[in-house]
DNA sequence: ACGGTAGGGATTGTTGAACAATCCTGCAAG
DNA sequence: CTTGCAGGATTGTTCAACAATCCCTACCGT
């Protein structure tokens, strides 16, 4: 089989390595780091960054500490206050409403608009099992983080970059909720069943219902985390 | 009547006021001139933005410049290429194919879930005049920019701040294509009775026919804006 | 004539230091 | 208890410098 066959042009398959090429910049890996820190949560809701200290841990420039917390905080994962610095954002109860109000319009319409079809449901039903078997081995982290794999996949369904970008602009935030809210745990293990039966109709071929069924669940999530808040 | 009679903290009004008071950093209003040259089409696309000529030209460090430069790569306004600089995004083929994806998802999907009631198409309708004049008047800009007026209307139905941003982002996207295109006038003018049939259809109380008719709407204006860059 | 190759200039990436403006803290005075 | 005022700390912004990289051009060998 001549592996040019189907593609139009030979050089595609480079495009998809270019990020390993094009050398990413000192601001862009210390965004890197302090992203992946508050997404693992070493970096609490409300912890303020100043900015020389990050200089004497991660060894760079003012300079480039600020370029970097501008851009974590044009993806909303730092708030900065003028002539008050930047600190770890803390989503209240408005914020929960709001993305979820997002992800209510998101999701359940890339779902709608699927065309069935063989394997449409593949990298669902991955990160089903991947819930699946995180649950069975009491890994409550892994159970959290097939969940966003398997949200991140509905997204994904559209093929569109910028969906998938805006897609994991939120479910950024969603850690720090999550974060924010204590242990994740006993929030996602619920919606396991949801995942699974979502993706049991999209294989079933009625792209439709799992629609239906996705927005009824992410109402009923969005409700148990208000109520979490304390608010409602 | 007692002012503060039906609201918990009299100081809630002065939460809207506070954009006033936050002092607006330099890097964002040479963020915010930048983008509104490009959006004018003063900055066509593919034009180089050199570091030292905006620097002088705008009397702010270079640094500032980098920020705002920053902010603007981030909006996928401007495009940055490793120690090439930055120059306006020239949106190509799959860039419209792309942001009409995310557009087919997003608006039919806020339209679909438009709870009927009255005067919930008001902006709609607000926009839909506004087009009507600017096209009785001959003011081709006047169309396009009642046109995008319409399009963030549909959005702002779902009352989501994060969906708004999302959508700005990709309207401003759409400003480039048009300006790449040559005259957009008379790509704007044929979807007056678009708009004009969803805005009806909305205040006839149907939200899914609307949904549908901007759907279709959305498909035909990717392929008219496609076909006029040659590709398909 | 053609492709490869070194040099020089321009531009970006990054650093360091400096200064003004603003904010926070603690303390004294009313 | 609140107000007003130093003093220190932090941020916002500028400037100057250097290394790294890129672009352009002239040169050279075949």
């Amino acid at each position: 089989m001549d592996p040019a066959a189907d593609v139009t042009d030979p050089l595609d398959r480079l495009r998809s390595a270019r990020p390993q090429v094009a050398t990413t910049s000192t601001a862009d890996r210390v965004a890197d780091v302090l992203r992946g820190e508050i997404a693992e949560g070493w970096l609490r809701s409300g912890t303020r960054l100043r900015e020389q200290p990050l200089c004497t841990a991660l060894a760079v420039s003012r300079n480039t500490v600020r370029e970097a917390l501008s851009q974590l905080v044009g993806e909303r994962v730092l708030v900065r206050e003028p002539h008050r610095g930047v600190c770890v954002a803390s989503p209240d109860a408005e914020t929960v409403r709001d993305v979820y109000r997002a992800r209510r319009v998101l999701e359940p319409a890339v779902l709608r608009q699927v065309r069935p079809g063989p394997d449409v449901a593949g990298d669902l039903r991955a990160a089903v099992t991947e819930g699946h078997r995180a649950a069975a081995a009491g890994d409550g982290d892994g159970v959290g983080s097939a969940n966003q794999h398997f949200h991140r996949a509905v997204v994904a369904l559209a093929g569109s970059p910028r969906l998938d970008h805006q897609m994991a602009l939120l479910l950024a935030e969603m850690r720090l909720v999550f974060h924010r809210v204590g242990r994740p745990q006993e929030f996602h293990l619920p919606y396991l069943a949801d995942n699974e039966a979502v993706c049991a109709q999209l294989e079933g071929g009625d792209p439709v219902a799992a629609a239906e069924l996705l927005d009824d669940y992410l109402g009923r999530a969005a409700g148990a985390l208000l109520s979490a808040f304390g608010e409602q």
